[in-house]
DNA sequence: GTTTTTAGTTTAATCGTTTAAACATACATT
DNA sequence: AATGTATGTTTAAACGATTAAACTAAAAAC
């Protein structure tokens, strides 16, 4: 870059002074610091003539503080997690802090490697949307007393700050959703992980049949491996229709697996809803287009990402605060690809 | 955080050395400062043992340099972009470098902001996708002598680096394409834009109409203003299918565009591609998913992502070396949406 | 008229690195 | 023995800011 940056010391040394004074006025205390008052007015017009801007690095290397977040998220692919990122760098701004994004790919090992990465560069505090096995690296921060806060996905076991949301009662409202409108053979694929909010997801839909006296059929609940989503769901979709009790409704725990899910659908010539009711997870811009708009579960992205942001930036304060643990509701939006069932003659 | 961070001091001390030696050998120097082998090999051995990480502010405070690329992309919430950063995060680690991502939102001010806060943060260099109105941005960081490559979107009239589309060529072919598909009435909707690649993609349209000797309709050719999208879109719409050459086939020229405007024909309840034929800009996994495959133009984000990081990075070694301005080629997929057109009876 | 206060300013250490230059030894050369 | 060279190590300044503490000079207090 070409012409140097100006330092405090350009500033001093224009206006015949030290370093000290100039500080002292750029960071508004000239009061308790007693600074002369013409100098102070002095000091701030150099200042501006010279359009001084304070360098980062030096003040974080002093204070120990760098104003910047770290934020993992789990896949920056996905819509619902690339919304929340901006919604979590926009609230960040307001706070005066700047986000760092790192993407896991749901990989504990690369989101191993982004906090390393990121605890080197200084952050301040993370927010982390977990991937799978990755409970020991938050353990791991837990005890270095790092600030963060978990979004999206929390260990129930772990004593830590998180944002997320009611999973169970969003995948029990799902099933009973389909129930009332006619459906009885409900099936639902997700991921195969041990992740709570996914746990959450199965219990909450085998919780909508049981309410529902409907006896639960294993080959109605495929989980499904992150690296062979294609594949799996296609053996899984066709195995849940082979089945004695062939289902006539499908829910998906996430927005990728509903996409690789309903291109499949496609390609089977299968009509939504009339040979198969569809509710899914994650929200995007396919589901509006789609022939048959499809019914989803509204994730209060806006609020989840704000609110992650607020309880970091206080936990950053008040480091000794009380954790706050959140569950949010989620809200079914009810489309043509769940509606009444039409009764075969 | 709990246990402050080890430094160079407290190797030193253990080794009781000073903090030169300790510096030199851990940054592979010993042979050129001539460290003695025995106390290379305790410093090695104290640092791992102390899990010694150096303190990224202080390096760069010092170097001036931050390892650190701002990427500046018009809007996170479109897909393209999203994974252009997701490509450009990972090229950009693979070279040691993390980034910094920030959103303009298509908004010259938010641009210039985040450029601000960006240099403030020492960024070593910026990749950025231009907004409408920010040429005098460029020109500015061109003036300071600030490395940077532009991505996607450059400005014909400026000497810089960038990688982008032939704008012109793709949406060539597209009408192209159309055209030897038996379509004639020939419709785009593009963004009202002066940025060059949206006046090439109009250009390039309007050739392939010229080329084919079809006379070009005025009403063919809607520019619709950011804000505005839905409403604009759907009076475009109305009046191209009124006109009185009406449209049966339309080019959308961004993938926001297509979604609002297959929204909207869906709404009318319009057949693609009999009813109307679609191309589209960018690319998603809405194209495939849509109850007609979308045809596409296929950008080639990788390279994109990775070149302009690549060019970047070559830069901020060798300031000094010639413009490198790369226009790469897109790709038209031809799905069922651009179909041999059913000549009615 | 000395002491105390107050106001205004500077000094210097500090954060954690890097690195040119100075220093100190040992060894080789004449 | 005096000088030169190689080897190994330390010193100290620098990056750009912050801030406790020291200092100075003038005003207030006694």
């Amino acid at each position: 870059m070409n012409k140097k940056k100006v330092s405090l010391k350009d500033i001093a040394e224009k206006a015949q002074v030290s370093t000290a004074l100039v500080s002292y006025v750029l960071n508004g205390k000239e009061k308790e610091s007693r600074v002369g008052h013409e100098i102070a007015v002095k000091i701030k017009a150099i200042a501006r003539e010279l359009n001084y801007e304070p360098n980062y690095l030096a003040k974080s290397l002093r204070s120990g503080k760098t104003q910047t977040i770290g934020l993992i998220i789990a896949d920056i692919s996905n819509p619902f997690f690339a919304n929340i990122a901006r919604i979590v760098e926009d609230e960040a701004k307001k706070n005066g802090y700047t986000v760092i994004i790192g993407s896991s790919d749901e990989n504990a090992e690369k989101s191993r490697d982004l906090i390393a990465v990121f605890l080197n560069r200084q952050v301040d505090g993370f927010i982390i949307v977990s991937s799978e096995d990755s409970e020991e690296q938050i353990r791991y921060l837990l005890d270095k007393n790092v600030p963060f806060v978990l979004l999206d996905r929390h260990f129930p076991d772990l004593a830590t700050d998180f944002v997320s949301l009611n999973s169970f009662k969003a995948a029990f409202d799902a099933g009973s959703h389909l129930i009332q409108n006619g459906y009885k053979n409900i099936g639902l694929i997700a991921y195969k992980s041990q992740l709570f909010h996914m746990q959450e997801r199965i219990r909450g839909y085998r919780q909508s049949l049981a309410e529902n006296r409907i006896p639960f059929q294993s080959t109605w609940l495929k989980e499904i491996g992150f690296e062979t989503v294609e594949k799996e769901i296609r053996v899984g979709i066709d195995d849940m229709l082979a089945a004695d009790f062939p289902v006539d409704a499908l829910i998906f725990a996430t927005y990728r697996l509903a996409i690789a899910g309903l291109k499949y659908i496609n390609s089977l010539g299968l009509k939504v809803p009339d040979d198969l009711a569809i509710v899914s997870f994650g929200q995007a811009e396919v589901f509006d287009l789609y022939y048959c708009p499809i019914t989803y579960v509204l994730q209060p992205m806006e609020e989840l990402g704000k609110t992650a942001v607020e309880i970091l930036i206080h936990k950053l304060k008040q480091p000794d605060a009380d954790k706050k643990q959140i569950l949010m509701e989620a809200k079914l939006v009810a489309r043509d690809s769940s509606r009444l069932k039409v009764k075969v003659a």
